[in-house]
DNA sequence: TTTCTTTTTGACCATTTGGTCAAGGGCAGG
DNA sequence: CCTGCCCTTGACCAAATGGTCAAAAAGAAA
């Protein structure tokens, strides 16, 4: 498990830094494509002072990961039931797009976790997230009921918005090389997805 | 530069053998996750015997992905700027999501290459890449202009249809884990698909 | 200052891994 | 059978890398 209680300043001060050395190196390289000099050295400490606050590159990687996905989520927990159908998956979309711009690498992370199979957080998956998708789905296919939006699957519409969102983060290199300098992708991206959800639920 | 002329017979079919492990092993570990060991296990070949097909483990890399590019984006290039809009943009969303149901190991190839930036085929993107999507995006311009679909912003439709249908393949195990057992997400994205660009795209 | 605890690091180790090489195996043509 | 070429591999190497450890440095407490 994660040690949760820093004793220290200076410790609480230090694994803040290696946590957010191994996020730009790990969401860049890959686990085993970084290394702890890497990070190390993003980190501002040697190696074997790295490994003074964390057992091992395993155990840094591990943190890193389960302290995302309850943020990943949050934007989703924050769907209100009692709110207005098409007002709260907008407003659950921008939310979801703010992410990809003030958390890219978070994104990638996760990306990268789950491309290669989720062999780490695979356990998750199938259990707390399922959970709370399938919770949120009852509440969108209410409102299909009820006449409030479309009649569509609630689970892929989900898929849609979160692929739809964290693909400016984890392809932001090709958005870029494709939409060419002087662009804002996130920008342009808000009132693109703004027009594709307000068509896509409109009943 | 790849060896575009295997002289035997034999070459031929073990340079196949080892670019269809190698894009097995790659595309679930990443290339530094991957090794050569893993690779020729996966081939039935022994590690000096895979470098003797190739002359290293980035060769083999780099002929993968220059033997990617071009067949990922043959769905684009088959749109066809006489045809009826929107059956066209349907038809290549069609297509794409055929694409990652046949070949989901050259999609989270992709991914990862993107993800961590593009390090091996950047160039490619701002020239290629761009120049055909530009080209494109024209086409897709002067039918909105002409009234035949929405007027929505060409490039962020293409890159719709890029995340939308590849995060069935790239986000698999996420998808499923989600859906839970006995459904076919690909399937069932057909239909959701087809939903959410016709609702897009009629004018 | 002295003492005790917390940090930091240089040196070192074992393993993994990409890559080499010389020697042997297989096979077609003569 | 012999010759020559293509193919295959066991043994080996050097570099990279995750991790250890004892000892020094830096604080905190007295």
């Amino acid at each position: 498990m994660t040690q949760t209680k820093p004793r220290t300043r200076i410790q609480e001060k230090n694994r803040a830094r290696v946590l957010d050395a191994a996020l730009e190196v790990f969401s860049q390289h890959g686990f085993r494509g970084a290394t702890l000099d890497q990070i190390g050295k993003q980190a501002g400490l040697s190696k074997p002072n790295l490994l003074y606050y964390f057992a091992s590159k395993d155990e840094i990687h591990i943190t890193l990961l389960e302290g995302l996905v309850d943020t990943w989520l949050d934007p989703l927990r924050e769907m209100n039931a009692k709110g207005d159908p098409q007002a709260e998956l907008l407003a659950y979309v921008r939310r979801k797009l703010q992410m990809s711009r003030d958390y890219p690498r978070e994104s990638r992370l996760f990306a990268q976790e789950i491309v290669q199979g989720a062999p780490r957080i695979g356990a998750g998956l199938s259990t707390d997230l399922k959970a709370l998708v399938d919770q949120k789905a009852d509440v969108i296919r209410g409102w299909s009921k009820a006449g409030l939006i479309a009649d569509i699957d609630p689970h892929h519409l989900i898929f849609s918005i979160w692929s739809l969102t964290q693909h400016y983060a984890d392809f932001d290199v090709q958005v870029r090389a494709v939409l060419g300098k002087g662009r804002d992708p996130i920008d342009e991206a808000e009132d693109f997805l703004d027009t594709l959800f307000t068509r896509l639920l409109t009943p």
